[in-house]
DNA sequence: CCAAGCGATGAAACCGTTTGCGTACGGACT
DNA sequence: AGTCCGTACGCAAACGGTTTCATCGCTTGG
């Protein structure tokens, strides 16, 4: 239980602390035989430098922030075994801040970065401001964003490509046949959802397509919201009701599909349904979810290879790459569409020969 | 840019460094209209004490180590939300240890122990040995288990209730007249799943009906072989086949479900089906989904609560209550059934003479 | 055979804070 | 007015490492 310091090593193994030191950091200018023998007293005694000490010495930590808003969102948990897996391999350890409010968000800037006890910080909130982040990073601090990006913010950032994948999600559809596409929104506030609209949009105007304002609705991400909405459009009549719906996230998804059997319409054969994210259970549920899916583990890991490079490779400090405005890295990362079963062809009830051809070529 | 160190607000506000500390430390021993200036000194300065050198002289952190396997988890998420909580009002932060695989798992017990980088650590893992954990704990380190309850090990814990949780699920089943009820499994080398199963197989016997080994599959949480297993129990002919199913989880339900839409069998009309967690789509998907709900956020509060009481009100290092035996907390959580529309009564294809009728439409 | 060179090790300063102890100060009591 | 006491503050020694620089002993070239 005595707990063990460099100094004790020292004596146990006839050496002075700082050729202990020098092995605790492998330096190449110690006598192989002799790490060796203070490596194996080291083991011996089940010896770990201590964190504070080190890190007061060395004046950086091996901890990096990641701040994100509650782990309860697929996004978050799958971004963080990106990360998780690359700090691993780098040595470092996470600092978690779940930042669930204003308050914590503003101490948490301060606790963090001017007690350097992270020596970077990863983001993955949503509307928290930002412009402290982009002081801080003028400061020397690495700061890296995952799908928070701004547009009037300079820092590094690694986001999925929303738009392109909206576009990927209306392009499907609308293969399949289908004009009258309605939008389930989800939280207009974040910049992805923003983006999925205009991808939506865009889709849309592409193939000649007018967009109806009726066929767009709010959801929030708010359960009965989406429910309540998605009622409304299928209460539409016939030659207006939609024949899918492009929803802002998988489970928006849901609940659009729950209004639907609840006003007697099938999926697919009545309306197709596609989602955006591809979480877990979406390949589970009845029918089984087409959605588009982010590389969110993978964001995660890219987002973390950036911040460790800023870092630097171990603890030099020649950090001042804020000042360099060469390149500000800007990762956007494809989404891939997962084609499963909730979308089909548009259903027939026009009559046979009124299939309208007026679909972009 | 220039870091301020203790020294600068000392010289700044014309006093000495000690008398700075104790403003930090709010000791009584300082005059108030002192304390104020150097408050406002600090403020000024954007001020924030070095967190390592802190760490160094006082011998501890503010720092408690978070063990989970995998954020993607609800269980995990949602954890942590109560410990967040928690931890956020105490002034502790978390550091995030992803215990992937074994390798870093024993690293991990080194790193953060002997370092003592963090000063309490919990942990959410299954699968993991726990006999480092009782050892550490037993040198002074404050651990507290949350659903990793293992019988044999001597560790303060907060679990869910997952024996009683089974028994209500059961229950619920055998109400609405169901007897011929199937269990998939989840993965049985986990403490909960093997209660869950128990209290499966208590409920039947307390009820009079012979548990039929026909009706337990395995499913280990993986989608295909839940898919498969459920097909098998959905084959067989009217009068064997289940009337309802007890899923180990949300998901392993949602397979179950999809096998049975597969069968053609309507759920909750031919077959219920119960699940277990109360994960967020469970409340979204079609049908909505019966299911016993785990209290995870208040887990993660009573847990996180324990162990800054472990840990001690700030600083002091009276730590030794692994000594006093007098009392290993060990809370057990009560469950709760949210009742939704997957299950309903027993078909009554059985007529009154009992035989089978044909099983699909 | 001596001086220079080099590699390995030791001594000491330093990182920023806490903390026990000592001191100077002011007020009260005699 | 002189002691005494309590109080508010300063000094310096930890805390456990890192890092620079000097030193020591040995090899090597002339």
């Amino acid at each position: 239980m005595a707990k063990l310091t460099i100094r004790d090593i020292a004596a146990l193994s006839g050496l002075s602390k700082s050729t202990v030191s020098l092995v605790l950091n492998n330096s190449p200018k110690v006598d192989p035989a002799t790490r060796r023998h203070v490596l194996a007293v080291m083991r011996k005694h089940r010896y770990v430098p201590s964190f504070a000490a080190t890190a007061l010495a060395k004046g950086s930590t091996r901890l990096i922030g990641m701040v994100v808003p509650g782990l309860s969102w697929h996004m978050v948990a799958s971004i963080n075994i990106g990360v998780a897996a690359v700090t691993e391999r780098n040595g470092f350890d996470i600092i978690l801040y779940t930042a669930t409010n204003d308050r914590d968000y503003g101490s948490l800037i301060d606790r963090v970065l001017t007690s350097s006890m992270a020596s970077g910080l990863l983001v993955v909130s949503h509307e928290q401001p930002l412009e402290p982040l982009v002081q801080l990073h003028q400061e020397g601090l690495p700061v890296v964003l995952v799908n928070t990006i701004d547009a009037d913010v300079d820092l590094p950032s690694v986001t999925a490509d929303n738009y392109e994948g909206a576009l990927t999600a209306m392009d499907h559809l609308m293969q399949l046949g289908h004009e009258r596409i309605a939008c389930v929104q989800g939280r207009m506030a974040y910049r992805c959802c923003q983006d999925r609209y205009r991808g939506y949009l865009d889709a849309l105007r592409t193939a000649g397509i007018q967009p109806d304002p009726e066929l767009t609705k709010p959801g929030d991400f708010v359960p009965e919201q989406i429910r309540s909405r998605s009622r409304e459009l299928f209460a539409l009549p016939a030659g207006q009701r939609p024949t899918a719906v492009f929803a802002h996230s998988d489970v928006t998804a849901y609940g659009v599909m729950t209004a639907a059997a609840e006003a007697g319409l099938r999926v697919p054969e009545d309306v197709s349904v596609i989602g955006f994210d591809d979480i877990e259970s979406a390949a589970q549920i009845r029918p089984p979810l087409t959605t588009i899916q982010q590389p969110f583990v993978e964001m995660g890991k890219r987002a973390a290879t950036m911040l460790v490079e800023a870092i630097g490779p171990n603890d030099d400090e020649p950090e001042e790459p804020a000042t360099g405005e060469v390149e500000l890295p800007r990762l956007v990362m494809p989404t891939s569409l997962i084609v499963r079963a909730s979308c089909g062809p548009v259903p027939v009830t026009r009559s046979p020969r009124g299939r309208s051809q007026t679909a972009k070529a």
